[in-house]
DNA sequence: CTTGTTTCATAACGCTGTTATGAAACAAGG
DNA sequence: CCTTGTTTCATAACAGCGTTATGAAACAAG
């Protein structure tokens, strides 16, 4: 028959472990700090568990990318209740609370470092919220009559730029980030306000 | 006396020929795939005129950067005398000219791949235009009378999201982002009018 | 206890940025 | 004209990376 040979320890489990450590490690010492070698050690295993259970770096990668935009959508579906300035606060708290993370899904910084991606499906999940409460603030007549797909991708620009500039330290060194993001949320609303 | 040994082959004008190779490596294949063997053996050099020019690869990356900084800011000088809707429109045109270039000065991609950042007053100077516009709109009643430099940090990073989502391929691939963007434009125009 | 099979930690490989080394290239002095 | 001295920089060596190949470890069956 099917001799079980020796036990399998590269389970679902240390899955689970290997991203949870990786997105800790991209958290505090960024991207580019995050060796494999690293990661398996934190772990309590081998490099070949990545190989075995992701495929790989990249994949490895892409996976707690995918896992960010999954708790991003969380975050922001939380908030929903809120409206869109609940939403736009929920943006940018979440953004603070997960610099490194932030920055790998939307800065960018995966597609320069290595060759991947973020899920497609997964990315675009994260902005059903915002698309819901667009269309629910059209409704009302409280937002302009645009597609509302294309109005939610302008705000998300919109905000996604405030909250890039802060984390990326460009401009003036002593801004004070969370008056500008709020002036700029409420032109944000001014803008497309009916 | 001084033995002026053997001549000099890494003077400045090499200098320059390795910050347009790298430029352009880095335009082409993004910074992942650029490295100092290939950087050298395309200006027909060694990797060691990297060193002694530069100092190692990140601070060849920054002076990259800061050129890239300081041809962003002619490009948004020459676009001034437009008004803000001519400084957006140049804004977007530059950043698809120079995607990966792009996405190095304000993507974070740097500072994900080494331990450096853009040097401040160089990213700084860049703003200059679009803050000098913002104050002259408002000297002339059309822009809403906050703090000129909060609100052209603000119209930066509303303008810089939409970009850096366009170029980050997040969001709807089937998007029309030139659509999506003139919309915001006008949006962000009417957001902060006074 | 031996055999057979599967699993995965270890070691090896090619490539990277970086550093060390020594040959190359000339000016000066015999 | 050749030696010597000095500076410069291409080459080679090194440590570390992601990745791949390998063979010992761990068990079920005979």
């Amino acid at each position: 028959m099917n001799p079980m040979a020796r036990p399998i320890v590269h389970t679902d489990s240390l899955r689970h472990e290997l991203l949870a450590v990786t997105a800790e490690l991209v958290d505090r010492d960024g991207p580019a700090r995050v060796t494999l070698r690293d990661v398996a050690a934190a772990a309590g295993t081998s490099t070949s568990a990545v190989y075995s259970l992701f495929g790989g770096k990249s994949q490895l990668l892409t996976a707690v990318v995918d896992d960010g935009f999954r708790s991003f959508h969380d975050s922001q579906a939380a908030a929903a209740e809120e409206g869109l300035q609940g939403l736009g606060v929920a943006y940018r708290a979440w953004a603070l609370e997960h610099r490194a993370l932030y920055r790998l899904m939307f800065g960018g910084a995966l597609a320069a470092y290595v060759d991947c991606q973020p899920t497609p499906d997964v990315a675009a999940d994260a902005m059903v919220p915002l698309i819901a409460a667009v269309a629910g603030a059209q409704a009302a007549g409280r937002l302009l009559p645009a597609p509302a797909e294309m109005v939610a991708v302008a705000i998300w620009g919109q905000v996604h730029g405030l909250v890039s500039l802060e984390l990326a330290e460009v401009g003036p060194p002593d801004a004070d980030w969370a008056a500008v993001y709020n002036a700029a949320l409420d032109a944000v609303a001014r803008g497309w306000a009916a």
